[in-house]
DNA sequence: CGCTAATTTGAGTGACTTCAAGCACAGTGG
DNA sequence: CCACTGTGCTTGAAGTCACTCAAATTAGCG
């Protein structure tokens, strides 16, 4: 967690992520920009943990981030990840409460730090952008209703199938369709909600049936539709 | 579902309810008060359904509904309760999407639906109120997270512990203890996850040991902290 | 109308099945 | 070499099925 050779401009940013800052006006971003912090942190430093207060939120810039929760025996339920353009820490800001969440490095990254009262100023001075924000944060709501009710009625395999899918949206696949993110089986398990060793038998279940390739931590995604069946989508 | 015989007054929501409307000027309240329309649901009554456009949102005067969304195979999972002073219907409003839940009556209600154009006409006029959207909103998502946690962690036993002491929180206890909250075995089983009839024994190992005493569906909280205990809390 | 009869709905029980967790241990590869 | 992956085996938690019983609704009918 060094500081930042030379700080990543706001402007590049917005283009990558989604659009959360583009009603801004330039010198409302220009506000941000001058009281913006960057770092880099490498993977395995942990960002927030959970019961911090934090006072301002971060900018994924570069790289990869693992927000989840420490349940009651000590083992992780991954609630999202966030990779560039991505904002981290805003929920516990805005709600004023402590971070419900820990946010972990999995890939070295970039981060921009804004301070709180920032965001505030910015929600005052123009609405538009606190619309945004509220669309952002009711879209993670909706996302986790649905979430709820899949790991409620859902069989492991239907839910494991239902990931592969969901991380292959957010991370997409290279020339050879596999996954551009690597996890460990236990991290795909904390996804998921199960046992690192049912991640295990059901992926190479999977591959049994035609739907994935594995090498190791790379996942061939063969099969599409195949897994959407499986998933019940 | 009939036109209300006399209008309930937005002020008097106001003291009952979360401090959301608190930040209106009067005239901003005003502008609300004269473009909402009021109707009493009886019970069963669907409000919306999972998938319809929803162009307001509703304030609840009086009654509960039940929030939930239906599974693959037709089984609900509920979400959360709304009862007087809270709003439904929001999220979708918001995030422009279609609604992503159901709302059901489950006690006879009284609702006022409020143009989605007032809303978002609010939060463009008054920062403050725009804030406290964005915290109610950031705190049902931190609740959220806090679920997919325990369901995906969590015991069955553990998690009916949970619910009883939310529903608890929620609408508390009458002069004997009893939940002032009536819910078949089934709808308590769609909150906590799981099938009808695990709800039905560990119902009677909750009795047996002495933590709750039932009748019917009255379900009367005898030791609080034992089942604290139970849940992991 | 009023009073059964018939049907529906929810609560509760027992027997059985199955999914998935847990444990122990063996590779393996970065 | 140690963390990660993978496999076999066992066990338990919880789901499913089939059924009874009680209460509540509705229908039927003199």
């Amino acid at each position: 967690m060094k500081s930042h050779p030379h700080l990543p401009v706001c402007e590049n940013c917005i283009a990558a992520g989604h659009s959360l800052f583009r009603d801004l006006t330039p010198d409302q971003l220009e506000k941000a920009d001058l009281n913006k912090g960057c770092s880099i942190y490498k993977r395995g430093t942990i960002i927030y943990h959970e019961g911090n207060r934090i006072n301002g939120y971060y900018c994924v810039n570069r790289g990869v981030i693992k927000i989840y929760k420490t349940g009651f025996d000590g083992k992780e339920q991954i609630v999202r990840f966030a990779k560039r353009g991505d904002i981290i820490g805003y929920r516990s800001v805005l709600s004023r409460e402590l971070a419900c969440t820990t946010a972990k490095v999995l890939e070295d990254a970039s981060l921009c730090f804004i301070p709180g009262d920032i965001l505030f100023e910015l929600v005052k001075l123009n609405s538009a952008f606190a619309l945004q924000l509220m669309q952002l944060t009711c879209k993670e709501l909706g996302d986790a209703n649905n979430f709820i009710t899949d790991i409620a009625q859902k069989t492991v395999r239907e839910r494991l199938a239902e990931i592969l899918l969901l991380l292959r949206d957010t991370f997409e696949l290279d020339e050879n369709k596999v996954l551009k993110i690597s996890l460990t089986r236990e991290e795909l398990a904390n996804m998921v909600g199960t046992a690192t060793e049912s991640v295990i038998r059901l992926l190479s279940e999977f591959k049994a049936d035609g739907y994935i390739e594995l090498q190791g931590r790379k996942i061939r995604i063969l099969n599409v539709s195949g897994l959407q069946k499986v998933a019940n989508l």
